[in-house]
RNA sequence: GAUUCUGUAGCUCAGCUGGUAGAGCAUAACACUUUUAAUGUUAGGGUCCUGGGUUCGAACCCCAGCGGGAUCACCA
């Protein structure tokens, strides 16, 4: 059961209406077009000739009817077409019921028509198609917010409530087209990622999403449960050690593109699933990662935007490489102009308290200089920066460095003060690994929460040996954001997760009569705005009494008034 | 999780000091055969998020809850 406004109401009378005229307002057929919007819109003026016997598909979205002629625009998944409609071209014979009727009183705007016609330029210079024929493919019966644009693209009644929007996306899509815009950037995105590993031999795969030891990150995860194994699984909060057994496996080159899960705090750049990019390549290293990462963003932003230039927020960004490449310390030594890397973790944790910073005993050497990082170095680094070598404690899954006691061989790439992608030389030592392992153990019972499991399966793999290898992750949703030039992660994905909508069970007439309420009352029951039984349960009985004797009275119901013992039956039934 | 702002017609929003709920678009009716934010005239449309409280009287003030946004904290 469903509460229908006027405008629903309407529609639906017009689909009844539509029915009774022969005209199936769902009918089950195809309809072959020849032509887009954009199609004409890029090629008319120089190949008239070719646009004639057009026929053309899409959602009518708004209508200008001046009498027997009328202005109409449909919107396919290219853009907008203007069309013109002649009532004595649809309707040459007496019975201008097709226009009169159909056309103009029918339709809607929302519904899918399938058009035939030419095009043509009118006076105002707007390209057109003069319709000869119509077919109605789709009936729309819950009204679309109208979008209003003038000439210099000023919105005059947006469809802007972030709830609608991210809840309804469907509408969002339909009437902001930039917001489709910002999807389908997000899709070259990904798929020119896809051909240039692809280009280079690199394979795709896909790893367990349903795992047994969430490993490979630090982070809460989901759990489910498997009822024929009668085992707990957890939803992958990473796939690295899956791909690295991939490479230990003989495969070179290996990547995987897909959702992770975290069951973390949501807010504008977190969401509790997003993509990423992983790749393994085996017989490289971190410097040869870096390289690669330059030439691939700069390609993706040039198939994207056109240009390795990109507006973000207030910034304009460079994509082409070189980028800058900072060493941890060096960073930390340019913003603050203190030398960190000869510290020991009392010394630390004093600068910290100094610099106002935020510390607990969990926290280890590597911990406290990421702190001191991110609280005075990230948001400084606008132009796309190489931060490298970072201290071993924080790095689990990272060779030592070939020179630099201390720290890993890793960088992760920052831009407009936010990280987008991570990588290390691998660490292929099994023994090494295991210690690591261990550390993060202890960590654990420091009482971090982030420290990482012991996976033993991924051991052994490594134990059999695995090749020199450089991986690489890149945060695909923040990519996105970033060459989109959006703010809130919510922007870039389609189903953002939300709370869930609050739903009301209507109830139905049958639902009333149940109760034992005369059929007839219904109406002044639905009058009196009770719509749910349990709104009816929680209602004072003699109260309810007069009410519905009142509005019975009022609206002329041919029923008899209720006794005040049915009514308190109703209630306490 | 904390702070703060917010919830009024299908959509976007007004609503004064607490005194019968308003506009534009959309919808409906009439007019109009090259309009384009079409236009003109007219009409209908409301659980003012929910529940309590204060008051003669609450969209408005107070409390609680629910949804959403922003900022902060954690994480990518």
């Amino acid at each position: 059961m469903q509460l229908l406004n006027e405008q629903e109401i309407e529609r639906r009378k017009d689909r009844e209406a539509l029915l009774n005229l022969g005209i199936d307002p769902y009918p089950a057929l195809s309809f072959p077009i020849n032509a887009t919007a954009a199609d004409i819109h890029q090629n008319y003026n120089n190949r008239k000739n070719d646009y004639k016997g057009i026929t053309i598909a899409g959602r009518l979205m708004t209508r200008r009817i001046m009498g027997s002629a009328s202005f109409a625009e449909i919107q396919d998944s290219t853009g907008r077409l203007q069309i013109y409609v002649r009532r004595d071209d649809l309707c040459p014979d007496e019975d201008k019921t097709l226009y009169n009727k159909v056309f103009k009183k029918l339709l809607g705007i929302g519904d899918f028509i399938g058009l035939k016609g030419f095009i043509f330029t009118t006076q105002t210079g707007e390209i057109s198609l003069h319709v000869q024929e119509f077919t109605l493919l789709s009936k729309s019966v819950k009204p679309l917010p109208v979008v209003k644009r003038d000439d210099e693209g000023n919105v005059f009644d947006g469809f802007t409530d972030p709830e609608l929007r991210y809840r309804q996306r469907y509408v969002d899509l339909i009437v902001n087209p930039e917001v489709k815009e910002t999807f389908v950037t997000r899709s070259k995105i990904i798929s020119t990622m896809r051909n240039y590993f692809d280009d280079h031999g690199w394979m795709e795969v896909e790893t367990p999403i349903l795992q047994q030891v969430h490993g490979g990150a630090a982070a809460k995860p989901f759990e489910t449960h498997h009822n024929a194994l009668d085992t707990p699984l957890f939803l992958r909060i990473a796939n690295e050690l899956y791909l690295k057994r991939l490479i230990v496996g003989g495969f070179e080159g290996v990547y995987e593109i897909g959702k992770m899960f975290r069951n973390e705090g949501m807010d504008r750049t977190h969401n509790p699933e997003f993509t990423s990019m992983e790749i393994y390549v085996a017989y490289k290293d971190y410097i040869w990662m870096m390289e690669m990462v330059e030439d691939l963003i700069a390609k993706i932003a040039n198939r994207v935007l056109g240009t390795t230039k990109a507006k973000v927020g207030d910034n304009v960004i460079e994509f082409e490489g070189p980028y800058k490449r900072l060493s941890m310390f060096e960073s930390i030594q340019e913003y603050t102009g203190i030398d960190v890397s000869q510290m020991n973790e009392k010394e630390l944790r004093a600068l910290c308290s100094e610099m106002g910073i935020e510390v607990d005993d969990s926290m280890g050497k590597g911990k406290l200089i990421d702190e001191i990082f991110g609280e005075k170095v990230e948001e400084h680094l606008i132009q796309p920066t190489y931060i490298t070598d970072y201290p071993i404690e924080m790095t689990p899954l990272a060779k030592k460095h070939r020179s630099k006691p201390g720290l890993v061989e890793r960088f992760e790439l920052f831009v407009n003060g936010k990280e987008i992608a991570n990588a290390y030389t691998e660490l292929n030592d099994p023994i090494d690994q295991r210690e690591r392992f261990e550390d993060q153990l202890k960590l654990a019972q420091r009482g971090d929460d982030e420290a990482m499991a012991m996976d033993e399966d991924f051991l052994r793999a490594l134990e059999y040996g695995m090749p020199p290898t450089s991986g690489l992750g890149i945060g695909i949703d923040r990519l996105c954001m970033m060459l989109t030039d959006q703010s809130t992660i919510q922007e870039v994905l389609f189903f953002p997760q939300m709370k869930p909508e609050k739903k009301v069970k209507i109830a139905s007439d049958e639902d009333f009569i149940e109760l034992g309420i005369n059929p007839g009352l219904i109406p002044a029951i639905r009058e009196l705005n009770i719509h749910t039984i349990e709104q009816l349960k929680g209602l004072n009985p003699n109260k309810l009494f007069n009410d519905v004797c009142g509005k019975k009275k009022k609206l002329k119901l041919d029923v008899p008034n209720p006794s005040k013992e049915e009514v308190s039956n109703w209630i306490n039934a």
